[in-house]
DNA sequence: CAGTATCCACCCAGATACTG
DNA sequence: CAGTATCTGGGTGGATACTG
């Protein structure tokens, strides 16, 4: 029993318009983790008009660490957002594709980049508001 | 300049579907870190049926900390998705509830919600099948 | 009731060096 | 080319105690 919140250990449970939600294994948060990172959607973003090798996503992206690269790529993948498939050649070249799944979040992920350039100034307004308080 | 990565320090540009992306500045990870971040959307979801004041959000999310209940409520009020309204009562009660920007972006976090509900058994089956590896 | 104020553990991500 | 390995600092979030 956790004192601070009144929360049961292992029964983590939020009531969400009305539905229980189980945050102990949020299939929303588990999509959230994917979209939150600081490069996943980023990644996919990037994916969106074809597929890249690694050295390509590099170069596209350019203040990210080889470490970042390798570990999104990762992640992503065994979500099932993308496809890796390694050529044979010497040296070998990894080529990184969008999966179904993956241009289906696509689709969603456009939608959100849109609402942020729409909203971003509207955000940026409140924010200045909010920061110049007496 | 950064030697690990050749980007060069404050003009940190990715290229995004061919629009280059200022990263120091992005309007969309702005955005991001808002439904990225552990319980803001999950804020913004439990206000959309109306307001709620401090304790009733408690008692709505149980596994909340007092400290982030009222941090997750300052950024959001700052970035203009909620709105804060203190009744002089005795003892106060302070009542949260969305605003119009909060509430365009809730449609657009219901659109989430809902693949995130679709999709989410293709990803566990993805992560499953990656992590049984020979 | 609706918060602040501290302290602290953890983990994410960056830097750097090395490899098949 | 496409990674892995290791070390490390900083930020995020949790526990706890106190307050108008």
């Amino acid at each position: 029993m956790n004192k601070a919140t009144g929360a049961v250990k292992g029964k983590r449970v939020a009531i969400v318009c009305g539905v229980p939600m189980d945050m102990g294994n949020c299939p929303v948060r588990d999509v959230m983790d994917n979209i939150g990172g600081k490069w996943n959607s980023l990644m996919i973003l990037s994916l969106a008009d074809g597929p890249l090798r690694f050295s390509q996503l590099r170069r596209l992206i350019p203040d990210i660490s080889q470490r970042m690269l390798t570990q999104t790529l990762r992640d992503l993948q065994r979500d099932g957002y993308l496809n890796r498939t390694v050529y044979p050649t010497q040296p070998p070249s990894v080529e990184y594709s969008l999966t179904d799944l993956g241009r289906s979040f696509l689709t969603l992920l456009k939608l959100f980049v849109d609402w942020s350039l729409e909203n971003h100034e509207a955000i940026q307004k409140a924010r200045a508001e909010y920061d110049e308080v007496p």
